[in-house]
DNA sequence: GCTAACTCGTACGTGTGTGTACGAGTTAAC
DNA sequence: GTTAACTCGTACACACACGTACGAGTTAGC
């Protein structure tokens, strides 16, 4: 992240990295097997030019999680926190529902190269996120209690999941996506 | 699965396929990457004995998949299917949940190497059984209707996809799974 | 316009998994 | 007890992905 480097990169460099980072994320959301090949060519670069920057695939594939969950992170930001938990959790899921699913796909792709525990290190912050909601609304007494916090997080995540798959093989419209998971969400919450 | 071949066979060969393919769907289930060569030590045969009654890794993963799916539906073909249909749910998911976390595992594995559609296809029966259930309660005025059924199938099996995770990782004792899936499993069916 | 940085193709060495070939030893079936 | 089936080790050919080496051509930065 934090560019430690002597000196500065040039600017097409800096074009480069933007691009294979997003070419990762594609090819790996897509396949969390994706090779170094693949990642190339969906960024739209040479093979050789990739690992000009990135020493090794698991050091690409850590870049294109954090970058997503940066990305997440923006896009949550933006979103209004106050009023109704219910309602809040209704644009929050609406806003990042597909943002998730990505991460998801990459989340699977890391566990597998990176060390254990770094992955839940990275995405700690958007867990925690959600999280915090949850017990906001535990308090307001909209959300149930009966349950764990992190197993309800947890599932939010798989529902999302869930969703994704279902767009993924065409059994459901993209423009569906955020009624049922909103609908199925708020039912898991509310008890 | 029907023994098609021109001489039955040997007893001890039986055997050694039982054991193959038992430990195939264990390898499998712990990681939907093993090699033949983990089946083969998780069989605890040889791998040339892999070889001599699977032509390739494919057929044998279809194998581990087709068993997993005959032994899930032994299972809940034992469950009583009369009275209300969220007990019958709750019965089915408390004998079942971690065969279909099991079945998940395997398919993910089976999505990897197998034709498109195949899969679903195998798993058609499970998915159906629960479906049907679904329906009736629906009918009987228990479930909710402004969901398609699809999703919440596909949902069930997230959750508990999600629970089988949790176990996986410490986070949830095995004990209180079918407590935190059923509670929320009927959640989302009863809106 | 000079220079260093960058792109990226070709080629290579390595590791690993698949599937085949061979063959010696073991065991079930009659 | 004879035979055919079966087990399974060693060895091999093959494919494929990773990561490195080299080097020629291109481009940003001053």
């Amino acid at each position: 992240m934090a560019d430690t480097r002597a000196r500065p990169r040039r600017a097409d460099a800096e074009r480069s990295i933007a691009r294979i980072v997003a070419g990762a994320r594609a090819a790996l959301s897509r396949d969390p097997d994706a090779t170094v090949d693949d990642i190339a060519a969906a960024a739209g670069v040479g093979r050789m030019t990739v690992y000009g920057h990135f020493r090794t695939r698991p050091e690409l594939v850590e870049a294109a999680l954090a970058d997503a969950l940066r990305a997440g992170e923006e896009k949550l930001a933006g979103v209004d926190l106050e009023g109704d938990p219910r309602h809040v959790l209704t644009r929050l899921l609406g806003s990042s529902w597909s943002l998730v699913s990505e991460s998801n796909a990459l989340l699977s792709a890391a566990e597998k190269v990176l060390p254990e525990g770094r992955v839940r290190q990275l995405h700690a912050a958007a867990a925690d996120r959600v999280e915090r909601l949850i017990r906001r609304g535990q308090r307001d007494g909209v959300f149930r209690t009966d349950l764990p916090i992190t197993w309800m997080v947890n599932v939010i995540q798989h529902v999302l999941h869930g969703a994704a798959e279902e767009v993924r093989t065409g059994r459901v419209r993209e423009r569906d996506v955020p009624d049922l998971v909103t609908k199925t969400v708020l039912s898991i919450l509310s008890g």
